[in-house]
DNA sequence: GTTAAGTCCGTAAACGTTTACGACGATCCT
DNA sequence: AGGATCGTCGTAAACGTTTACGGACTTAAC
């Protein structure tokens, strides 16, 4: 019993609440989860005893009786050839998340898995043991199979990012095509006619997506994207500074370059200003996300903005929808959405010279 | 009834899978988790069958009976006045934790407690409800409730950063001292006399040590730092600025400045830039922490190394250690470890002018 | 051939909740 | 006054595991 005892001061449960106040567990287990059939004072009484014992209820057993953990979760997968754009990224999403879902009364977690696991197992982990009432995928591939066990499985789940799949999916997405568009349009306006696509490789999905936007986009403009001005790099600094490379190299070399990612602006610049080219006069270069380094490059990067707590706070509210459905049994029709982004002007944009 | 056919096929349990093989939920439990009394052939029939139908135990029935989830946390407090720093560095601790755990047998969550949260209250949630078997926290306040906290619920914690505390609790954090030994010698065999630290607000422990170590390797030479070389502002991009700004406004400049965070270098890079300062010629810079934009900085930032994936296996070591001495029953003696740091040479430090 | 030990497995009691159900008294209506 | 309704609460059965205990059977030893 001395273990038993050593429990006893560190957390106490229902029964020992409940005989303390020399009420049944059932009514103070309807008192701390809200019931309307228990008198207020008592409820109040509960309360009040509850918070000066510091009681919370042991989360395995009410997840146990109720099959529902009260958990939200979110996948990220550390380190797909690229270090560094995870972060500010992924960290304010999270901070918009994790801020509305805690005012919904549930918690938030994220789950990494490792560059060296399969990220089917590793979810497939997650679901069995029941670890999330719902879940947020993110870094798509292509073809991923995380949709298709989602699926099957019936768990709530939303995509963040697009992907192929027989099955049908909610997903939410940054608005490439848009994205496209506008720096497309923009470099037009500013005479560009010969405009290079850096880009990541093909099995990540947005990458393809961009790629086949920007096309678009110029096509509907009587240009062209050749295959030679689509460049797959990996989405970092390094892959920067080869797209750098290869666009020097070239020898009809193209007016204006557009990059899926900011990251590789630093090692774009980096080569560009060890050969004397300068952004925005000699070429011009649209990045992509507003990351703040993009704002401390000079001549500073013409951008795309996207307010990420909020995208963050969608994620939650359309998840919870998703959960509370399955809870009452309701349907929801799949949905997706694309996340619009606004181009902040910057100097490394300039006319066609 | 439609309900429980509906489970069914999501997903069964142990006694559903002992009917099928027409043998008690308690033998298959125990062929299960590796218990020598059972039969190996029984075993791999139950194993066999595990794997055919995709059964996995119900983690909440699991940690009902053993009190105990499988599950080790990590507490990131988002935005606390720097956006960008958590990013690549915590994501290859995660990496590099997360790849050890699971190789373990156990499993890894991070927990953000968004800005607007109060830490304590949050992880008086985590521990309440039972979420985890042991969790690290980061990024320690100069005295820090948490730790306080888990001391007294007697969980399994290691806290990546100092505290003070009237407590004794298990730490382990970069080597601060090595780190501004390192800086201090080196510029001062480069003959600077009047350094200048750029460093983050005092109730960020790390702040107030980096300055104290710094001023003490100052002290050891026969040097001195003092109080308005000492410049405090936000470890962002615009706090680096800053920094620029106030070295700029000096009437008698120091020829060096120390940063305690990288990002900080970006700013401080641009307004020098504009000032036409050149980095490793009228002023000497030395970062800290390496970030790969460190390294596409130019001139060249001179900056400490640190691998993150390593770091992230030792605290997974560790808390694993620390979890396993507490369901043994065992004593550990609280340990604490600083993590050395390996100066990269750079361009952006050179002889005193 | 009895006993002892060993192997394997079934039984049932926990673990801490939530919740359907029913009991009990009080109030209200006719 | 009798029944119906309402408000409040206690009882007990789940939820899916793990594991102490003991039983049945086999083997070994004398």
């Amino acid at each position: 019993m001395t273990l038993k005892e050593e429990k006893w001061k560190i957390q106490l449960n229902i029964h020992d609440l409940a005989k303390h106040l020399n009420i049944s567990i059932g009514t103070v287990s309807r008192a701390l989860n809200g019931r309307t059939d228990v008198n207020e004072k008592t409820r109040q009484r509960v309360i009040e005893a509850a918070r000066k014992f510091g009681y919370s209820p042991n989360q395995s057993g009410r997840s146990l009786r109720q099959g529902t953990t009260g958990l939200v979760g979110f996948m990220v997968i550390t380190n797909r050839e690229r270090e560094t754009r995870g972060e500010a990224f992924f960290m304010s999403i999270f901070d918009g998340m994790q801020s509305y879902l805690s005012s919904r009364g549930l918690d938030f977690v994220v789950h990494f898995c490792a560059s060296d696991e399969d990220p089917v197992a590793y979810l497939r982990r997650i679901a069995e043991r029941r670890l999330v009432d719902g879940i947020i995928i993110s870094q798509m591939y292509r073809t991923d199979k995380r949709i298709d066990y989602l699926v099957q499985r019936k768990m709530p789940f939303i995509a963040f990012g697009r992907s192929d799949s027989a099955k049908s999916f909610s997903w939410m997405d940054l608005d490439f095509e848009g994205v496209a568009e506008k720096a497309i349009n923009h470099l037009c306006l500013l005479g560009h006619r010969r405009i290079a696509v850096a880009t990541a490789s093909n099995d990540i999905n947005y990458g393809y997506l961009f790629v086949d936007a920007c096309r678009s986009s110029l096509v509907k403009r009587g240009l062209n994207l050749p295959e030679d001005l689509v460049l797959q790099e990996p989405l970092t600094e390094s892959g920067g500074y080869r797209v750098g490379e290869r666009l020097l190299a070239m020898e009809n070399r193209p007016t204006a370059v557009v990059l899926v990612d900011n990251t590789m602006a630093i090692g774009l610049y980096h080569i560009f200003q060890d050969a004397k080219i300068v952004p925005g006069k000699d070429i011009s270069i649209v990045g992509f996300d507003a990351s703040p380094n993009g704002e401390f490059l000079r001549p500073s990067l013409t951008q795309f903005e996207v307010p990420l707590g909020q995208l963050g706070r969608w994620l939650g509210e359309h998840i919870m929808l998703l959960i509370e459905a399955k809870g009452t049994g309701k349907k929801i029709p799949v949905f997706s959405k694309l996340w619009p982004m606004k181009m902040i002007l910057g100097d490394s944009s300039g006319p066609a010279s």
